[in-house]
RNA sequence: GGCCAGGUGGCAGAGUGGUCAUGCAGCGGACUGCAAAUCCGCGUACGCCGGUUCGAUUCCGACCCUGGCCUCCA
């Protein structure tokens, strides 16, 4: 089944080939590690995720990068205000970062390249750049040429000129062009910084993926994705570094932008102040709830996020896990589950998640009803093309029964069985009260009472 | 102001030139001691105004509204 995905840069949807079909390289902006991320920066990696998931199925090699950004004026400015080491606050955010992804069931890169272990590739980059007459040295600085790329706009629609004309941005003395942007700056004593030809420095942000993209993944590679707020000016400038230093190569032949996650109907971004953190996030719902939210709109939609909408995906894996709890008992064959072909149709026709979710569901209604093994390995194998459902379905009704008394609970089971049997419904309807307080749920069921953990 | 997305039923959210999205919630019924779950059934959704068409939510045009980018940002 052909992959076909929305091309920013053509701005069409178009079936997927990559330049290798034996290794697929993909590569997406990763955090820059100052603080701990809100879940709006957490949908393009889930998103990204899901199509490693489906690219890895139709190539044999899927070689995914997604960087840290170590070296950032951000994280000096966090530093100093905390008293820390710059080393400190990278190494804990980083580490956060990835606790944070793993929490949202999303798989770690191939590679994860750090910025500041590739200093000497990016000096040789923006060496490449002054050599070939894209970039200009002033007042300390390497500055990008943007004149020298005719091609520059592209991208994101926006001619140089008009860029100029109509330019906002408060241009320093020392450019030429207000366009042009910052390949290398000048480090004080006190900042990080290494040495170069232009003297001790730092670089600038757009030169570090361009230089990571490189080494790992080579000149060209298959997709480079990020959010939508990047097109502008990040990844139109990565592109003019990277043509211009690689002799006028297509640096990434696909573009893919995720949308942004609104909050109280704006941008959820730290500059606006209305964030929610994902560790917050994890603490509070059930991870899963969160990707499936995450996933529950076209990543090239914006997404709304509210309370509402977790309890909304809650109650769906809730729905999807209490198939799937009934079937326990039925074995499903050894080997690789089965991916549902409506669900990997889905995903192919440029990542529809949600229409891939609407399959999901078909399929439990199915397993459902059949109860067979093969209804429930295609439920299962639908799920982990998403990242969804791959945890134990009685876990999942259990989740949080580490506050809860297991024991005490059966006892009060045990309890309400007798009087029951007793015909006593008013004792037992006292128990289910008492068990309701506690925030369990229970259901008699054909096989007995069963108990959940919340509203399950 | 420039560039780019989008406005679908109570909510979330796909999709299509002409009988179905799907989910969540709700309502009625069955079942159950009662619940829950499950099953059956229900709600005449496509921003506004024109146009094309036998027929438009779907195509075209205008308009209104919302969001994103233009500055750090996933």
């Amino acid at each position: 089944m052909p992959i076909s995905l929305y091309n920013s840069l053509t701005r069409r949807t178009a079936p997927f080939v990559p330049l290798d079909h034996e290794r697929v390289t993909l590569y997406l902006c990763g955090p820059t590690v100052y603080n701990y991320v809100h879940i709006g920066n957490a949908r393009g990696p889930v998103v990204f995720d899901v199509l490693v998931r489906l690219l890895r199925r139709h190539y044999p090699q899927v070689v995914y990068a997604r960087n840290i950004t170590d070296v950032d004026d951000k994280i000096n400015t966090a530093a100093h205000e905390q008293g820390l080491p710059i080393g400190a606050i990278t190494d804990r955010f980083a580490q956060a970062y990835r606790d944070d992804m793993a929490g949202l069931g999303v798989a770690l890169p191939d590679i994860e390249p750090h910025a500041t272990a590739h200093i000497d590739q990016i000096i040789a980059m923006i060496q490449k750049l002054l050599d070939g007459g894209h970039a200009y040295t002033a007042d300390g600085h390497v500055l990008f040429d943007v004149g020298s790329f005719p091609a520059y706009g592209e991208l994101s629609g926006r001619d140089t000129e008009e860029l100029i004309a109509g330019s906002r941005i408060e241009v320093a003395v020392y450019k030429r062009s207000p366009g042009d942007f910052v390949l290398w700056k000048p480090s004080t004593p006190d900042l990080p910084g290494w040495d170069s030809p232009w003297g001790r420095g730092r670089p600038g942000w757009h030169i570090e993926c361009s230089a990571m993209s490189a080494a790992h993944l080579g000149e060209t590679i298959d997709i480079h994705a990020g959010g939508v707020d990047l097109l502008f000016p990040h990844h139109e400038n990565e592109i003019a570094q990277s043509t211009c230093a690689h002799g006028g190569k297509v640096f990434a032949r696909w573009w893919m932008h995720n949308g942004m996650l609104t909050f109280d109907g704006r941008k959820m971004s730290k500059s606006l102040g209305n964030v929610l953190l994902v560790h917050e996030l994890l603490q509070l719902h059930s991870p899963e709830a969160l990707r499936l939210r995450l996933l529950s709109g076209h990543y090239r939609q914006p997404l709304d996020w509210s309370d509402a909408a977790i309890a909304q995906a809650t109650s769906t894996l809730d729905g999807w896990y209490r198939v799937l709890r009934d079937l326990a008992g039925v074995a499903i064959p050894a080997g690789d589950l089965p991916v549902p072909e409506r669900v990997e149709a889905a995903l192919c026709d440029d990542l529809n998640t949600p229409l891939a979710l609407a399959e999901l569901s078909v399929l439990a209604d199915a397993a459902r009803h059949s109860g067979s093994a093969e209804a429930k390995a295609a439920l299962l194998g639908g799920g982990a093309l998403l990242g969804l459902l791959q945890q134990d379905a009685e876990a999942w009704f259990r989740r949080g029964e580490a506050t809860v008394d297991a024991a005490h609970v059966e006892d009060l089971l045990q309890q309400r069985r007798a009087a029951r049997a007793a015909r006593d419904f008013a004792r037992a309807d006292a128990i289910r009260d008492e068990l309701a307080a506690m925030n369990i749920t229970i259901e008699d069921g054909a096989q007995g009472t069963r108990w959940s953990v919340g509203k399950g």
